[in-house]
DNA sequence: GACAATGTTACAGT
DNA sequence: CACTGTAACATTGT
């Protein structure tokens, strides 16, 4: 799923509604030989340190950093969890039904699990008001782990991280010297490299450079100082948008309720292939082509090539 | 059946 | 050593 707007839309929901809340118990399915001994709860006695160390804490915030949710507890731990291509945070009363040999969570009122994107459960912290947060995660990719909070910063999980594009202090002259890194890749490739930028993927990548009208395998040290600008100023306001409108789902991703997104109605690049291109009097068509191992889309003719 | 899918990372090869 | 490409994680939808 889940870029920054997306992550950015979980943690306000998860600020929303579980601050405050006490852990009465911690639940997961993840595992698998795989995974013996990796830093996450997909090992088994990893898994069983997590849940002793957070029973019984409260949630005292939610930050988010890159495509990173930091849920914060009272004893000086962070959980991070990265949820991958497919994973997304519900808050809400469920149940765990024994009966069923899969899809044991259901909820109790109906709702989020009606969703089939929702149904596959994976991790589960009850609180002792008897409600949930629950990851649903349909290609388990997803990574959750446990931090102490003031080692977040060192911390292996984020310490490869560039910095955040929508702070103020990322501006233009720190956005060229990120990018000046990777002159010769695809400009594309470089805004979601995530040492360079953080929270940028494949959709919105595509979305900023349409608007830029930038071809994606343009090279950074050819572009000329103009559309350097107009890429800045799009990667700022397609990432804004994007929080505006509550993510993008037009694949599985959720908010915390369960519900979509509405990015995926305002895509000009993304998965419009062979469409016309909706840029006014542009004429052009939006090309699927793969650079990188990740499929771009961009429109054939206002997006132009430097290299 | 073939192919594609919002992400990351370990590893093999150059 | 630095860089690059591929496979792997697992499952669903088209």
């Amino acid at each position: 799923m889940p870029e920054l707007p997306e992550v950015e839309t979980t943690v306000r929901g998860i600020r929303k509604y579980v601050v405050g809340k006490k852990v009465a118990d911690c639940w997961t399915d993840y595992g698998g030989d795989y995974h013996k001994g990796k830093d996450n709860i997909k090992d088994k006695t990893f898994f069983k340190n997590f849940r002793k160390t957070l029973m019984g804490t409260k949630i005292i915030g939610a930050d988010r950093r890159a495509k990173n949710v930091l849920i914060h507890f009272s004893n000086n731990h962070t959980i991070l969890i990265h949820m991958k291509m497919t994973g997304h945070i519900m808050y809400g009363h469920y149940i765990f039904d024994k009966k069923k040999s899969r899809d044991q969570w259901s909820a109790i009122d109906e709702g989020p699990l009606q969703d089939p994107f929702n149904r596959f459960i994976r991790f589960v912290i009850t609180f002792s008001d008897n409600t949930q947060l629950v990851l649903s995660d349909m290609r388990k990719f997803a990574k959750v782990t446990l931090i102490k909070t003031n080692e977040l910063e060192t911390s292996l999980h984020t310490e490869h991280l560039g910095p955040e594009p929508l702070t103020e202090k990322f501006n233009l002259e720190a956005f060229k010297e990120r990018l000046s890194k990777r002159s010769t890749w695809p400009i594309k490739s470089a805004l979601m490299d995530q040492t360079l930028i953080a929270g940028i993927g494949n959709i919105y990548s595509d979305e900023i450079l349409w608007r830029a009208g930038v071809h994606p395998e343009s090279h950074f040290k050819a572009i000329p100082a103009k559309q350097i600008s107009l890429i800045f100023k799009a990667m700022k306001e397609t990432l804004k948008k994007g929080i505006d409108l509550g993510g993008d789902s037009m694949s599985d991703y959720r908010n915390i309720e369960g519900k979509k997104g509405e990015f995926q109605e305002h895509h000009q690049a993304y998965r419009r292939n062979k469409l016309p291109c909706k840029n006014k009097g542009c004429g052009g068509t939006i090309v699927r082509k793969i650079i990188r191992t990740r499929s771009a889309h961009f429109c054939d003719t206002h997006q132009k090539l430097f290299v």
